[in-house]
DNA sequence: AAGTGGTCTAGACCACGTT
DNA sequence: ACGTGGTCTAGACCACTTT
C-alpha cells in the first residue's frame, strides 16, 4: 500500500507537460469535494470513516486526515470525536452566524421575523448575468424580503438565484418555511452555500426603502452586496441587503 | 525521548484538580506565543527550525509542526519552504490587506496619502477604559488622520492607543513615517497587531466630518469601530474610521 | 552538500460516544 | 467491547534554498 500511494504521488509529480504537482492529500481533498458537490453525502450526514476513506483511496489514514482537516477548517465538514465526520448544514446555529453578521448593539440576538414581499422569475439583467455566470436570456428568481426584529423592520434583502437551479421556488414555499433560507436551499434544492464575498457601502435610503423600513428618506443604510458560492466554487446567489444600523451593526473579525 | 514527552502529556492530563487537559502541541503553541509576545523573535525574523524546537521542547518534530501549523494558519508565522519559518510583519503587502479592507470599486488599489490632523495625549474616557482594559485615569494617545486617494479625502481614522505602550509617539514621528501604521507600531514600539474585531454601521456625516471629507452634511458614511489585539490577546487599539463609500467599498469574505 | 519545510507512511495509544 | 476521531512518535523521502 505504501508503494501504491508513493507511485501515485510520483506519477502525478513526474507527469509530462508538468501539470502542476499536487500532493496526494490535495488530490483526496478534490475527490471529497467532488463527492460533496454531487450530493453523495448530504448535509447533516456522516461521511465514511477515515479508515474507510483511506482504504477507498489507497492511502494512509494520515493522508486522508490532512485532506479532511482542511475541509473541516473551511467549515465544509465537522468532526465529532467518537462519532464521525459530518457534512456541514445550515440547519445549525453555529454555521448560521457565519453568514448572518448582523448583531444587536446590546443584548442577546433575537430571532428575525421574515416577510416575503415578492418572488418573481425574470430575465437576468447584465449585472446578474455577469455575477452569476449565466447566459444572456437565462432566468433568475428574484426575491425580496423584509426582516424585522421585535416588529421593527431592519433589513431588506433582494435575493437573485439562477432559475434553473431553483425550479419549484415560490413565494408560498418561502412564506411557509421558517428557519434559515440557506437551510431551505440546501434541503429542497440541493444547493449548499459554502462561502461568500461581500462588498459594503453606506447609502441613503430612497423613497421605496424608507417606506419599507419605516425610516426617513436619506437615512444612511448599510448596503451589503453578497455573492455566494457552492462546493464547486460556482456563484449561485447575488444578494443585496440594506440594513438599518441604529440598533444593529455588522460584526466582523480580522484574522 | 518518546517516554519523556509521553510522561509530560500524561502528567498534564492526570494533574489533580483536573486543570483542563491540553494536548502537547497546544502547550507548545502557548510557549511559542509567549516567546512572540516577549519579542524573543522579532517580526520579519526566522524562528528556530522545527528540529531545534523539537529538541528544545523534548517532543517530536511532528508535534512542533502541528503547533507551528496553527500559528501559520492564524498568520502569526509564515512558512517558507527551504528557508525557514518567519514571524509575520506588517511591512508586507499581503498581511496589510488583511487589515485594510477598503478597495476601489473599479481599478487597482492606489496607495493612500495620509495626513495627521492631530496627535494628543489625553485621559482615557469611559469608552476607552472599557475597550482597552485600562485603569481610570490612564492616558491614551489620540490620533486623527485623513487618508486620501488621488487627492480625494476618503477616510477619517480616530485612533486611540494606551499611553504607556506608546511613549515616544508624536505627530512628527507619524508624519515623517510613510508606510503602514501597524508597521511603525511594530518596529518602534514592539506592539504587533495580530487580530481585530470590527463593528460596522452607516451613519450621516456631521459638520466636522463633512468638512474634512469634502462631502455634504448628512452624507452616509461607513463607520468602522475596530479593536485590535496583540499576541497575548490584549486589546491595544480602539480605532474608529469613517469611510466615504462612493468610489470605494469595504470588502469581506465569509468562510 | 547541507539545511529547511512539505509529504507520506505505519503504528501506538488516548478520548469520546455508542452498543 | 468496539468504532470513531485526536494525539504523538519515528522514519523515510521530496522540494526548495543556500552554501
Amino acid at each position: 500500500m505504501a508503494e501504491a500511494s508513493r507511485r501515485r504521488a510520483t506519477a502525478a509529480l513526474r507527469s509530462p507537460g508538468a501539470a502542476a504537482f499536487s500532493p496526494l492529500y490535495q488530490q483526496i481533498k478534490a475527490l471529497l469535494l467532488g463527492s460533496l458537490d454531487r450530493g453523495e453525502w448530504k448535509p447533516g450526514e456522516a461521511i465514511p470513516s477515515e479508515l474507510e476513506l483511506a482504504a477507498r483511496f489507497q492511502v494512509s489514514q494520515g493522508t486522508v486526515r490532512k485532506a479532511v482537516d482542511e475541509l473541516a477548517a473551511e467549515h465544509l465538514l465537522i468532526r465529532r470525536q467518537g462519532k464521525g465526520t459530518f457534512v456541514s448544514t445550515h440547519h445549525e446555529a453555529r454555521i448560521r452566524f457565519r453568514f448572518l453578521r448582523l448583531a444587536p448593539n446590546a443584548g442577546e440576538p433575537k430571532p428575525a421575523e421574515s416577510k416575503i414581499v415578492e418572488c418573481r422569475r425574470v430575465r437576468a439583467n447584465a449585472e446578474m448575468t455577469r455575477h452569476l455566470e449565466l447566459q444572456s436570456g437565462d432566468t433568475v428568481v428574484a426575491i425580496r424580503r423584509v426582516l424585522s426584529f421585535s416588529g421593527t423592520p431592519t433589513v431588506i434583502d433582494d435575493i437573485n438565484l439562477p432559475g434553473n437551479l431553483f425550479k419549484g421556488l415560490t413565494a408560498e414555499l418561502l412564506s411557509s418555511y421558517s428557519g434559515p433560507l440557506y437551510g431551505l436551499f440546501e434541503t429542497d434544492f440541493g444547493v449548499s452555500m459554502v462561502r461568500a464575498e461581500e462588498k459594503l457601502r453606506a447609502v441613503p435610503a430612497d423613497a421605496e426603502f424608507s417606506a419599507l423600513l419605516n425610516v426617513a428618506p436619506g437615512t444612511p443604510l448599510l448596503r451589503v452586496e453578497r455573492i455566494s458560492y457552492t462546493y464547486a466554487d460556482r456563484p449561485v446567489e447575488l444578494r443585496i441587503g440594506h440594513y438599518v444600523t441604529d440598533q444593529y451593526h455588522y460584526r466582523n473579525s480580522l484574522n
